[in-house]
DNA sequence: TCTGGGGTCCTAGGACCC
DNA sequence: TCTGGGGTCCTAGGACCC
């Protein structure tokens, strides 16, 4: 049977959710912008219409956000989560097989449907539950293939006149689309593959459609091969229904100002370490290998510059946080130099376990510390209770370092204790 | 003064083994 | 007077995504 998805992107979603709140923004620009209020992030379309780039640095378009009137706001991820998962709990209502794909996007197998309804009504259907049920608006493209549904997708939001839904099975609409798309704007496509294939001649989708896809093999990739053959209607990206585990935890972040004194950093390193422990155990896995890293900021290039990862392994799969600060503390001592403004740090959990399936470590039969599964139990359950906080000492009691987060809005949806700078 | 955070997958090359 | 070749595993780095 022929495949079909469907792509549902929410629109400009972060600037959605905090204007869902504030009906009397409903017309003015909005940003969201980064964890330290570094870049922006989200924009609504009038902020869009005012030519505010993408991932471009507060301080540099300040004047710009002055002089029209734009609302900025920090980022506020328990809020926007709160709200994709009442956006996606609509989404898997409405097929047997949905992927979640991203905070904002999600994958539907529509294969088959198009015997019971047409495709395009049933793509106005989802669109105009989600709007009505949550107040966020989608678009949706349809397509034989995931990398064609996400061009119908880019098509329903540029042309208005598509009403946010595109139906793009016909091949010959395909190829009217694909010529009218720069290869830079293909999924899979990023900024240095578009280089290279513009120096092969390749400038439309259309183009990349129509090249050999045993020589994008060779002078590219496996991926780029697919690609190649995705954009000819030959579906090799299924649906991933179910989240694959982590291979890795990262907890990380750049600091609201630079970084000089040694125990600060090391309060540091010892939130993210506690942090990436919450979410190891939120994984129901143990790990094995603690990486560590510390860095100066690149951006200032007449300063001295030093940054290094260090990596450990544990006797035995863990997931104590009092292990992990041990280690992780160890670390710090032997990457830390003194007398450089440090910008950022973080903490990598990799090489993970199932509780129970692992070979113990031959001289170390036993290196659980007593109690450790209900001391970290209690711990996280007070910590996610709303009620109260509580934390390592090593983590310091009032630090420094904190985000910047001087436009953050209220805990719509959520519980305040959600909005710790996590995430 | 001020430049996000968290992930995945693929590839090349070295080490090592037989 | 001559120094294989193939397979596997691991790691670092690149590229991409949202």
């Amino acid at each position: 049977m022929k495949t079909v998805f469907a792509l549902v992107d929410c629109n400009n979603f972060y600037a959605s959710c905090e204007k869902l709140f504030r009906p009397d923004l409903k017309h003015t620009p909005v940003v969201v912008l980064s964890n330290n209020d570094g870049c922006v992030v989200a924009r609504s379309k009038e902020a869009k219409a005012l030519g505010l780039k993408m991932g471009v640095p507060l301080f540099q378009v300040q004047d710009e956000i002055r002089k029209h009137g734009i609302v900025c706001f920090s980022s506020n991820y328990a809020l926007y989560a709160d709200l994709s998962n009442r956006v996606m709990t609509i989404i898997e209502q409405e097929a047997p097989r949905v992927e979640v794909y991203s905070i904002d996007e999600a994958f539907m197998d529509l294969t088959g449907v198009d015997h019971v309804v047409d495709l395009l009504t049933f793509g106005k259907q989802v669109k105009a539950k989600v709007d009505q049920w949550t107040g966020i608006t989608v678009g949706v493209g349809i397509a034989p293939t995931k990398t064609l549904a996400k061009l119908a997708n880019n098509a329903a939001k540029k042309y208005p006149a598509t009403g946010s839904v595109v139906d793009l099975m016909d091949p010959d609409r395909q190829k009217r689309l694909l010529a009218l798309v720069d290869v830079s704007d293909v999924w899979g496509v990023g900024r240095r593959t578009t280089e290279k294939l513009r120096s092969r001649g390749i400038h439309t989708a259309l183009d990349l459609a129509n090249a050999d896809p045993k020589t994008i093999r060779s002078e590219f990739s496996v991926v780029m091969e697919r690609t190649v053959r995705e954009l000819n209607g030959v579906s090799c990206l299924d649906l991933e229904c179910v989240r694959p585990t982590k291979q890795q935890i990262i907890c990380s972040r750049s600091f609201g100002h630079k970084v000089t004194d040694k125990q600060e950093l090391r309060e540091a390193i010892a939130k993210y370490t506690t942090r990436a422990a919450e979410k190891l155990r939120g994984e129901k896995r143990l790990c094995r290998v603690v990486s560590v890293f510390i860095r100066t900021s690149p951006f200032i290039p007449n300063e001295p510059q030093y940054a290094k990862t260090l990596s450990a392994e544990l006797p035995n799969p863990t997931d104590d946080t009092r292990d992990l600060l041990d280690v992780a503390d160890v670390m710090f001592h032997q990457l830390w130099r003194a007398g450089f403004r440090y910008m950022k740090a973080g903490v990598m959990l990799a090489d993970f376990y199932e509780h129970g399936a692992f070979q113990q470590d031959l001289f170390r039969l036993d290196s659980t510390k007593i109690n450790s599964k209900a001391l970290m139990t209690v711990v996280d359950q007070i910590n996610h209770s709303g009620l109260g906080n509580v934390f390592f000492a090593s983590q310091g009691v009032s630090p420094q370092w904190t985000m910047k987060r001087e436009h953050l809005s209220p805990a719509y949806t959520t519980k305040w204790s959600d909005l710790r700078d996590v995430y």
